[in-house]
DNA sequence: CCTACCGATCGGTAGG
DNA sequence: CCTACCGATCGGTAGG
């Protein structure tokens, strides 16, 4: 059984592309893992775009982070837009998946705590994508949207939508109960932009955990 | 009386820089407004950096939106860093005076409703620094923030701090008045996030109005 | 503020 | 995936 579909980044070749033997380290067919540098390009991509941006951020320093020369990216991605793009979809896949796992998990509750517990689920759902270790593909989608272009940008707002539309309802029936003191649709795009707008301040290293981010959220913004 | 501080740009000089007289209009020494042509370019580059990013926008694109040339834009400013740091400089410098006047404009109501008014003042103010038509600077400052150098960092967070050192008070007071559900820094470093986030969403020729973000914000956030 | 220019870097490609 | 390379663009500068 292989883990071929692993997530994680296989320790990258020791990036020293100065002097390395000339001759490639001769691969037989089986052992080329074509998806597995593919997902590397991605991780790395993703780390770095985090960090310096996307403009800002070089195929090259790209290339350079797994061990790659600096023509050799684009065999795996047509243009640096597409490996920015397969960044931001791999992100919206996995918050998603995260997503729909979070709310299965309290499906079961009695009716009276189901729209709370199920906010809950989707508030700390979110906190996760965003601020879990390793978790930089969201954040990249959420800072680097104006690089998109614009066919990539509508495809990548079905999978916002869909992942946006998990929230309505449950907010529809806080709203409805009076726990929710504002409308639905600009609840949700205030509630949203408190949650995004912590990859700005939020220190995995300090006090606060993401549990605390929940409470405080659950605290304030909804009534009794 | 002149109006050389007015922040309004003098219609640009219809930027055509491709054909113009070579010799230019020659001026005397007190049509020569350094002030402006600063400000002019301090403007243009609020508005590009907010459209296309900071690393996106090169230093021609500002130059030729005021109808310089190309390395005009350093005669003015050392570098590209320092304009940037100059743009979001200006963009605190206006957005505490439009709080201290909010704040000021509601200092003589009665103790029963004034932290409830106060808090309404600073969102609405917040929400026109960031909505308000023209206002690019304190955007370009939220989402450009990775692009200042470390000495530049720390002189806006002094400016940062100023300007939300105002709100904790405010907040401190309805916490005890259990009109605010979640601890006072929590409470500030989340709702500033809702705002600063409609900054992404918010159309202004769409239906909702800067008024009703702040109705939106005060049935959100507080209690009974 | 313009003119003329430089060194560096960048996204991307052909050909293997 | 590497090698070798290209055209374009960029921030910045000297000298007036």
């Amino acid at each position: 059984m292989t883990d071929s579909s692993s997530p994680t980044l296989p320790a990258p070749p020791a990036a020293v592309p100065t002097k390395r033997p000339r001759g490639r380290p001769r691969k037989t067919l089986d052992e080329r893992d074509d998806g597995n540098r593919r997902q590397a390009l991605i991780m790395a991509a993703a780390a770095l775009f985090r960090r310096k941006g996307f403009a800002a951020t070089s195929t090259r320093d790209i290339a350079q982070s797994v061990g790659m020369h600096s023509g050799s990216p684009f065999y795996h991605f047509k243009s640096k837009d597409d490996l920015l793009y397969a960044v931001m979809e791999a992100g919206m896949h996995s918050a998603i998946a995260r997503q729909d796992q979070a709310l299965a998990a309290v499906q079961d509750l009695a009716a009276v705590h189901q729209a709370r517990a199920q906010l809950r689920a989707l508030i700390h759902s979110h906190f996760e994508t965003l601020l879990g270790p390793g978790n930089d593909f969201v954040p990249v989608m959420l800072y680097e949207h104006r690089s998109l272009g614009a066919r990539q940008r509508t495809a990548l707002a079905k999978l916002q939508a869909q992942y946006e539309a998990a929230w309505s309802p449950v907010l529809g029936v806080l709203h409805r109960e009076g726990a929710l003191g504002a409308p639905v649709k600009l609840s949700r795009l205030l509630m949203l932009g408190a949650l995004n707008w912590s990859v700005q301040w939020f220190d995995g290293k300090k006090e606060a955990s993401v549990q605390d981010l929940t409470d405080a959220c659950m605290a304030l913004f909804l009534k009794e």
